[in-house]
RNA sequence: CGGAGUGUGGCGCAGCCUGGUAGCGCAUCUGGUUUGGGACCAGAGGGUCGUAGGUUCGAAUCCUAUCACUCCGACCA
């Protein structure tokens, strides 16, 4: 993309607030997104692309994991909420509205009861099971406060993925699966994210955990011991129907302390070695249930045993704040000149810096350099602008592509340009062709 | 939902107390000089001062109402 013909609109100046958190911070200077209302924004092109990069690193893991993905509306019947009993229950964070025949509708915070009645609908034996349906949709949730820019919006981005096990035990194996892809996904996005025991809700049991990244500006205070930080994720070959495989990854984990505020016991943590013990903050942009039949009891979502029996399937849901992510990994990634793109949700995989789009020499080559980063499916972001020095380099930095080429009749006139990574900050001249070379394999 | 605050060109702000017909910086446009780390000179365009009432000869400024947004606390992918 060449910059001149892009809409980018980078500022120097945002909001003189002090306390915005650096990543809604940076994501206005670079112009990624802007707000429409309270908790409201629209995505620009750069945040946009961003989102979009998440959104299909996630589903590529949950396929991967066996889910598979449709998509349901951002509307819902009221009806169907009053089956759970939630629509009473959920209180004053559901946006509820009313059409032009005076029915109920809802915008959805979440699509359990929409699953749940489209599986009953259809699934009627075991045969069929286990089954997990996801999608990624907006919900709202209308929040007391919104804050933090898209870390705490009211309309946000989600991936939801819904299981249904004919038992307790087949769930545990669903839950475990997206345990598993959690790890990988979050790792593909390029940040650590924790696994951490959270409140299982009304059903009890231990099968509910939250993921979180951390950073310093994270909502939850987080302990955990350090030894966790340091297992690696189950990785691209991972086999999700080798079952003790999927039982040793979550035990790994779950075997080292970790633990929020709201969950922390001081005795345990106390007992970790003093140079592992861990105290951060973190942002939670995970969260895995198991919740047995609390949907399939309601609203008879049943299917038919072995035996002939009708039985209440056994659920689980599972859930990541995708647009939350884009600022939870600015949070995590970036300095004070600006955000460090991990590698694979970069919104171009290079930048290119053209110091003299007047000169001949240097235009051409630096047209050359982006034909082939192009070619080569880098989708790079070319900097043809007449600006001076000082902004092209800052502007740059701020957006914070993964590679820099700078060429400039300097070195244009030895045959090389200068190849910069973003995330070290190290600088080195070299040929285009190992420019191109270097960018490509990363 | 309790507490505090803010609405003035695209962005950041001053002006309000003490009413007199709107200003600064950045950005934008034109011309020129510059050009490897956020240049300079000259000129130009752009605002019914959140909205609605009221007071007044006259309201960005005073009064009333209303809307929006922000921040601090209790709740949440």
């Amino acid at each position: 993309m060449r910059l001149s013909r892009y809409f980018i609109p980078v500022t120097k100046d945002v909001s003189s607030d002090e306390k915005m958190i650096a990543s809604h911070k940076l994501m206005m200077q670079t112009g990624m997104m802007r707000q429409n209302a309270a908790g409201i924004y629209s995505w620009l092109p750069l945040g946009f692309k961003v989102l979009k990069k998440i959104e299909q690193i996630v589903r590529e893991e949950m396929d991967r994991a066996g889910a598979i993905e449709m998509l349901m509306p951002t509307l819902q019947s009221a009806d169907l909420w009053r089956e759970s009993g939630r629509y009473d229950a959920y209180g004053p964070e559901m946006l509820r509205i009313t059409d032009r025949h005076d029915r109920g509708l809802l915008y959805g915070p979440t699509n359990e009861e929409m699953i749940t009645d489209i599986f009953r609908t259809y699934v009627k034996s075991y045969k069929q099971l286990p089954l997990n349906l996801y999608h990624q949709q907006w919900k709202f949730r209308d929040e007391v406060r919104p804050r933090f820019g898209v870390m705490r919006g009211r309309e946000f981005y989600m991936k939801d993925a819904y299981s249904f096990d004919l038992d307790e035990a087949s769930a545990r194996v669903s839950y475990q699966k997206m345990f598993a892809a959690y790890l990988n996904t979050f790792n593909r996005l390029g940040v650590t994210a924790i696994p951490m025991q959270a409140d299982p809700g009304p059903i009890g049991g231990d099968l509910s955990h939250e993921f979180l990244v951390l950073a310093d500006s994270g909502e939850s205070e987080v302990y955990c011991d350090k030894a966790v930080l340091d297992v690696p994720p189950p990785g691209e070959g991972f086999d999700f129907e080798d079952h003790d495989a999927l039982i040793e990854e979550m035990e790994k984990r779950t075997k080292f302390y970790a633990a929020t505020d709201e969950k922390h016991d001081e005795a345990a943590y106390a007992a970790i070695p003093a140079d592992r013990q861990v105290k951060a903050r973190g942002i939670e942009v995970g969260h895995i249930f198991y919740f047995g039949t609390k949907y399939s009891d309601p609203m008879k979502a049943e299917v038919q045993t072995k035996e002939g029996e009708l039985t209440a399937i056994h659920g689980g849901s599972y859930g990541i704040g995708v647009s939350r992510l884009v600022g939870a990994i600015i949070e995590a990634s970036h300095d004070e000149n600006g955000i460090i793109w991990p590698d694979e949700v970069a919104p171009f995989g290079a930048g290119i810096i053209s110091m003299k789009p007047d000169a001949e020499d240097c235009a051409a080559v630096a047209d050359d350099v982006y034909a082939k980063l192009t070619a080569a499916g880098k989708d790079p972001l070319y900097d043809e602008t007449s600006d001076r020095a000082g902004p092209k380099f800052g502007r740059m930095e701020l957006i914070g592509l993964p590679w820099q080429v700078t060429v400039g009749p300097r070195g244009v006139k030895n045959g090389v340009v200068e190849l910069k990574r973003r995330a070290t900050g190290e600088k080195e001249d070299v040929s285009v062709e190992a420019a191109i070379a270097r960018i490509t394999e990363s």
